[in-house]
DNA sequence: CGCGCGATTGAGTAATTTCAAATCTAGTGG
DNA sequence: CCACTAGATTTGAAATTACTCAATCGCGCG
């Protein structure tokens, strides 16, 4: 499927769009093609723009004064990425946006995406609504750190991403889980059901 | 200071109303007194508005199975709070929210929230951008909460919230923290500078 | 075939938990 | 003013969980 149609298609799941204003919505995006191992973003870099994947698997993650990785959030086709501190803030990135495998996506830059929640409500109701849901999920997440162990984290995790298992090494999980890999590693057979 | 006119403030923060406009959108706020203690919000209510501290200080907090408490969020005034997900999924609440103390607040029903998102484009951008801010200090607090150790996330939460350290007692502290009462009570000697 | 990376396993250590008991504190009533 | 109680905090000690460091295993690719 098309970079356009998939944009379309998540977008009216949300809000109604004629095809002219999705026309005049998607020219301000524009496609990039990366490597798997490719920077999107890197600590340092100013960022002015957010990315809706098409096709691939996206990670952003923070990497701490001893080099440990832990990882924000992934990002599969439909899924938005950026650093979303610096993006609000207008500061530096702090984290990095990087490419799992193989990816496309569709860039949009801050100032566009300002520019078409001016002139069409619809697209800021749409940002409005993408956001809570995200806000949500976070704090979903947050409980589950809190309440769960390292096994019970991996299982909301493989709920939450069940392709993942198949597709990212599984030091990744860990950073996400925050757990160490040797953990992770041991949680198959240590407390299994 | 009366609460018309801090949750004036509150949104001149982010976006222009006119005298009129903020005088519309105010009518839809209903005032609400609550004493320390109360419940705002219980497991299983039906979530159908939104709350805006003026006065006082809130908790929300999920308890899980062994009635253990876990606080994702505490409300000073100009502060909001709800269950978020009960809110947006239209779901029965699975967490409370009550007064720490006691509290005066603005409702704000779901329904007037989007009537005034669909009549006041700058009303959709104000929850618009304050969604945004509570996803990044969310994805903060995760970071904290696997970067950290206990001794480290109790700094980030008094950086965040200086006043809440003589306002509410430690076990809620420890309840944000993920951490037991012991643990936080054992931070002050044993790992000090 | 052998290199190199990811995943697993082992052993010892550090952080945190749980359970239990001791203290402390603020508010109440005599 | 004092004694008393309920709740909050602190302390102790043992048990648990996850971590680090180190070694080994497994497998795809040149």
């Amino acid at each position: 499927m098309q970079a356009e149609e998939i944009l379309k298609q998540h977008l009216s799941k949300t809000i109604a769009l004629t095809d002219e204003q999705f026309a005049y919505v998607f020219s301000h995006f524009k496609p990039l093609s990366f490597k798997k191992g490719d920077a999107i973003i890197s600590p340092g870099d100013k960022v002015d723009a957010e990315y809706f994947v098409i096709k691939g698997c996206l990670k952003s993650f923070y990497t701490n004064d001893d080099l440990k990785m832990f990882i924000l959030q992934f990002a599969m086709p439909t899924w938005w990425a950026s650093d979303y501190h610096a993006l609000i803030y207008q500061v530096k990135a702090t984290v990095t946006v990087d490419c799992i495998t193989d990816a496309e996506v569709l860039s949009l830059s801050s100032d566009d995406r300002e520019k078409l929640c001016d002139e069409l409500h619809s697209i800021e109701r749409f940002f409005r609504l993408r956001t809570n849901k995200g806000y949500v999920a976070a704090h979903k997440r947050l409980l589950s750190m809190m309440n769960n162990d390292a096994k019970g984290r991996y299982e909301d995790l493989l709920k939450l991403y069940p392709e993942l298992y198949n597709i990212v090494p599984k030091q990744l999980i860990a950073a996400y889980l925050g757990v160490s890999r040797e953990t992770l590693s041991r949680l198959s057979y240590r407390k299994n059901a």
